[in-house]
DNA sequence: AGAAAATTTGCAACTTAGTTGCAAATTCGG
DNA sequence: CCGAATTTGCAACTAAGTTGCAAATTTTCT
């Protein structure tokens, strides 16, 4: 059912107020199909046929990001990695688990973890993030 | 009292059995008395006369980091942010905080956060990271 | 539909963080 | 002080991300 998902790709940015542009359109059916946050080479890959220029992505990202609809999530390595923000609330982004030893990510979504109270005096907590490394169930 | 710091910097190195070196001295000196974790451009500027080449602050950060006496810190910048591993715990840094308005971090040093315990069947955490966001005092 | 306005795209050139190979310099252990 | 082991600086490189601008596309207006 991919033209489901075009379609829903469509609408999501009709809601946004983007322009409904190919690469808006690509770039997002991918992400509405990852399961983990991408870097914009992986997402370039997963796009296939369809080529964009990298600033193509970069800015469409951008855009996305701008709206809401993606969150930069917050990796060990050197490059920025993307994800809808659909499995996050107001306050927090879902946890993501790095394995140290075969290296996968994997989004624990359905988990929300207690919000950190301020403990010090007149800092004002708005969102929380937490990365969790350890094993994954194929290392373990 | 900078001989003092001096003779810290060498003792730790010796324990950690790197080779005592102008160059880690320097740096570790500088990130004893960091207050948050820095990029290798604030190390080589808080250096000051003490100049080295770049290459060398990173092998320098490389090595400490390998003893596991610096820990990378987990900014939402482009560039990677090192700080003395001596706030964490075997299984947790502290969380950092980072201000949306000023864009200031602050390491939240003494608060320790429950450890998160694994709700998928498989994963073994061992170590967590937490980032905060929200309005600094000097913001709010 | 057709035209004008607004926005996005590709390209090429650029910036910056971090890496690598190698020869010269430094550190350490005896 | 000597020799082995390690670190350093340099120069060249890689890779991620950015910028300006003209051409192409999308949307809006009539
Ligand atoms: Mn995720
Ligand atoms: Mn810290
Ligand atoms: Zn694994
Ligand atoms: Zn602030």
């Amino acid at each position: 059912m991919r033209r489901d998902l075009d379609l829903q790709a469509r609408q999501i940015l009709k809601t946004a107020k983007l322009y409904c542009t190919a690469g808006r359109v690509a770039v997002l059916r991918v992400l509405l199909r990852a399961d983990k946050p991408l870097r914009q080479d992986q997402i370039a890959k997963r796009l296939g046929k369809k080529r964009f220029n990298k600033v193509t992505i970069y800015r469409t990202l951008e855009s996305l990001l701008r709206v809401g609809l993606v969150h930069k999530a917050f990796m060990a390595e050197r490059a920025w990695h993307f994800e809808l923000a659909h499995n996050c609330s107001e306050t927090q982004c879902h946890p993501h688990f790095t394995c140290t030893k075969c290296g996968s990510t994997h989004c624990l979504t359905g988990m929300s973890l207690p919000m950190v109270k301020s403990p010090h005096k007149g800092f004002h907590i708005h969102r929380q993030q937490t990365r969790l490394e350890g094993l994954c169930p194929a290392c373990a």
